[in-house]
DNA sequence: CCCCTTTGTGAACGATCGTGCTAAATCCTT
DNA sequence: AAGGATTTAGCACGATCGTTCACAAAGGGG
């Protein structure tokens, strides 16, 4: 009982680094095996199925995820500060390539959106997550009077996320790091923009 | 001679339509000699190799996307008023699905972007091109006084750029077309910001 | 220490993949 | 209409895929 989830951790952890590079379909049971120097049905056996595997891995990069960007932000306390956290830690996460081929989610969304299924529902749920989150993160700085009363929570979120994702394609497909200074300064303009109080915006 | 063009286009044009979707390495031969009802060798002998029909389906998207958008735009005068239409016109050819699965190049990026080789140089190719399409409309923009002399035209760019990419993204995932408006709004706020007269912006 | 459950192995299956090779069908030229 | 070149069909190959099954190794509880 023990033996089994050490296992399966050890493939789990593989299957992340190679989806985020080659994708969730290329994934295969059998290089996996090879890799791990195991044998391919006690892979197998593991999950039960190549789509099970591929939800595992999904989950499993989910906590990664976690601990590398939302965790370390919900270090600084509700609204403004924690908001910029969440954006800067998530570049910092794309840029340390926590995950070999960049962003595993943005990797898996390309990969999946346009064809139905359970796992594209586990990557859509995975990053309507972090939408959320980054959104209550912005909307408790508002009520907390540090962003402006009036403005557009969703219209933030969404150029916030937008410029940390751009930051991240351009890097992995070009090689470019400049990419990750645009998005912070664009990210930090946004919120300047909407902030009550220039001060209250940490680094 | 004539032929050969016919079932070598008849091959593309199938074939971009199930990589947006797939993905490149979706592509497979056999499946699309038999959804064209033609034999796998002959579709394969007109490419030499999956990789050459890989890079063809690029090729052949390439020209799709310059249809849609670029060319369009470049029938606005340079300037404000032709960058405007190349956002606008990007966002269009996304929600229109010119692609089924949404834009090829972001869904060709993201599975190609860590991984070496001539499809993934192909990719990132069309995509600098782009990005060079929409800064020299920028910086056209600039020199004709519309928008204002200091502005960072890499930054406007790649603001812009972040914006619609994202638009595609979520509607594809979430199939959320309010995704389209949000990037909208971002696009004209952005330029709206930096102009010099707001009445040089169409629509 | 033995038994029984859990975990992993090894070989095999049908399917599909990319890729050659050989012939037949089709087209263009003369 | 005939001949030569192009284009497609048909078949076979080795490889790899996901999956199944019968059996060996290992583990912990009585």
């Amino acid at each position: 009982m023990l033996r089994g989830e050490r296992t399966r951790a050890a493939v789990l952890e593989h299957a992340i680094g190679i989806a985020s590079v080659e994708g969730l379909d290329g994934l295969s049971i059998g290089r996996l095996a090879a890799e791990l120097e195991v044998s391919k049905s006690g892979v197998f056996a593991r999950f039960g199925s190549k789509e099970e595997l591929q939800l595992a891995t999904v989950a499993a990069a989910r906590e990664v995820f976690v601990d590398a960007v939302v965790r370390p932000a919900f270090e600084a306390p509700p609204g403004l500060a924690r908001l910029w956290r969440l954006c800067a830690g998530w570049l910092t996460y794309s840029r340390e390539r926590i995950f070999p081929g960049g962003c595993f989610f943005a990797s898996a969304a390309a990969e999946y959106d346009a064809r139905p299924g359970r796992i594209r529902d586990a990557v859509a749920a995975a990053l309507t997550d972090w939408s959320s989150t980054l959104a209550r993160a912005a909307e408790d700085a508002r009520q907390l009077g540090q962003l402006e009363s009036t403005c557009d929570i969703r219209q933030l979120t969404f150029e916030l996320a937008a410029l940390v994702d751009a930051a991240n394609a351009r890097s992995v497909l070009h090689g470019d790091d400049s990419a990750y200074d645009l998005a912070r300064t664009g990210v930090r303009t946004r919120l300047l923009a909407l902030a009550t109080d220039q001060d209250a915006l940490p680094d």
